[in-house]
RNA sequence: GGAGAGAUGGCCGAGUUGGUCGAAGGCGCCUGAUUCGAAAUCAGGUGUACGGGUAACCGUACCGGGGGUUCGAAUCCCUUUCUCUCCGCCA
């Protein structure tokens, strides 16, 4: 959400985040939203005078002799009758404004690319060398089915499709890149933390996501007000909700760990084949909560140890500025690292990270103290993915395998796989 | 799941026969005095949001959330969430 005083200085800077991302700006109509708050503001002063009234009214009651009281009573009925309007009037206003407010997008970042869809995200830096078989590669579905490793097909029986089991090495993969992850950035002073996997509508709405509605990309629960979260984003966030850090205490890193849950509904298509686009997966996550002026370069940190794992991994990847059109509603700027997936000869998104300043921090009431004795600011909230399982093993998978089918682990992996150093193929 | 108790400012904690309570007291923090400096001590200050004003400042709201009673609610009633204790069930 957005500071709606900085939404009544400068509303043409919303409006063009608003055009630049190719949002629906009948619906997000920011000129609406000021009239509307015009009104509330006018109705809240309104209420403000009749308040005072009364209160002074009130407060002489007691002094008064029973003949005065009744008449003063009574004249304070009368304003009670028009503030009781006014209050009405000022929470339906209050009530619209609002739903305006939180529709409207975060800031952009100078340097976010202009474009519609994913395919204008601009390449900022690639690494490594892409691999050459002299075999025909297989993709992951086909080496998941030969080393009997993923198996989907009685997923379906269970789950339906897009979910998944997982046997033999992917497990050790799994568990090996949670290790890893851990290993490596707890040094970094990210402190690890496993969480709920479901969240309440209030938290899912702080961190940008619907919980409910036709755009919803959660499970909910039935019978109660949680969903299955979709990443540890959520429940990291919310974490802290209501908070107020010294500043000595920030930035405060976390390594979040929690099953991610996504309905995918309407997604399905090119790109969704395997386990690209799955309904459940695991993920480690990095969260990081930091002060204002401290934002751009966290973002920068929470990047360079992406690509620092991956690195690790001797996985190619390049590193994408992602355009306007493509970001989401809570990001003043995302960057998504592709790693090389051989069975498609396509880069696709592994992992992203986003600096979402104060957009998610203002409704969680996330805030810190400049100094001591200043008054609290919300403070800047940055995510971005350390390892997210599936799209890992995609990978891997592809990038490490061999003419027979094998597939080799790679080496920063080897001190947690109990010893395993290859998949072997079984059919 | 059943029965009770509670939720107050950055923290702890008074206040429940409704009015002078944004709220005692303490801690913490800030400023000043004292000191070579510090500790200790003493004095003063110290919530958030919204609205208004160039400003000093003024008004309003907020005592977990929502609703109600009343001229007036932290205080009474209803409801909801959470916490704690006890009982039951269970990994």
């Amino acid at each position: 959400m957005l500071d709606i005083k900085y939404v009544r200085a400068h509303p043409e800077v919303v409006k063009t985040s608003i055009q630049r991302r190719n949002l629906n700006a009948e619906k997000i109509n920011v000129d609406h939203l000021l009239d509307l708050d015009t009104k509330w503001r006018e109705a809240q002063s309104r209420a403000n005078d009749l308040r005072g009234q009364r209160n002074e009214l009130s407060s002489s009651i007691k002094k008064l002799a029973a003949e005065e009281r009744k008449e003063v009573i009574n004249k304070v009925k009368g304003i009670k009758g028009e503030l009781t309007q006014i209050e009405k009037d000022l929470e339906d206003l209050a009530t619209e404004r609002d739903v305006l407010l939180r529709l409207l997008p975060n800031l952009l970042a100078d340097d976010v690319p202009d474009g519609k869809t994913d395919e204008e995200n601009v390449e900022v830096s690639h690494w490594g060398q892409l691999p050459t078989f002299d075999f025909e590669p297989r993709d992951h579905v086909a080496l998941g089915e030969i080393t009997d490793t993923i198996d989907f097909d009685r997923a379906a029986k269970v789950t339906g499709s897009n979910f998944y089991y997982l046997k033999h090495e992917a497990v050790l993969l799994e568990q090996a890149l949670c290790s890893f992850a851990t290993a490596h950035l707890l040094p970094e002073g990210f402190i690890p933390i496993t969480t709920p996997d479901l969240a309440r509508s209030e938290v899912l709405e702080g961190i940008g996501f619907a919980p409910r509605g036709p755009e919803k990309q959660v499970y909910n629960v039935e019978e109660t007000d949680l969903s299955l979260v979709g990443t540890a984003e959520i429940t990291v966030g919310g974490y802290h909700s209501g908070e107020i850090f010294d500043a000595d205490t920030l930035p405060l890193s976390y390594l979040g760990f929690s099953h991610c849950f996504r309905t995918e509904a309407g997604a399905y298509g090119k790109e969704s084949r395997g386990l690209y686009r799955v309904h459940q997966f695991t993920k480690a996550e990095m969260f990081v909560l930091c002060e204002e002026a401290d934002s751009t370069r966290q973002h920068e940190r929470i990047r360079a140890q992406e690509e620092a794992l991956l690195q690790e991994l001797g996985i190619p990847y390049r590193v994408v500025n992602v355009c306007a059109g493509d970001l989401g509603a809570p990001a003043l700027k995302k960057y998504d690292i592709e790693a090389w997936m051989p069975g498609r000869s396509a880069y696709g998104e592994v992992t992203s990270c986003s600096n979402c300043t104060d957009y998610q921090a203002r409704r969680l009431n996330i805030r810190y103290r400049p100094e001591p004795t200043a008054s609290p600011k919300h403070v800047h909230m940055l995510n971005g993915t350390a390892i997210a399982i599936s799209r890992t093993l995609i990978a891997i998978l592809e990038n490490f395998q061999r003419a027979d089918g094998s597939v080799s682990i790679p080496k920063a992996l080897h001190p947690f796989t109990a010893g395993v150093k290859e998949i072997p193929c079984r059919r």
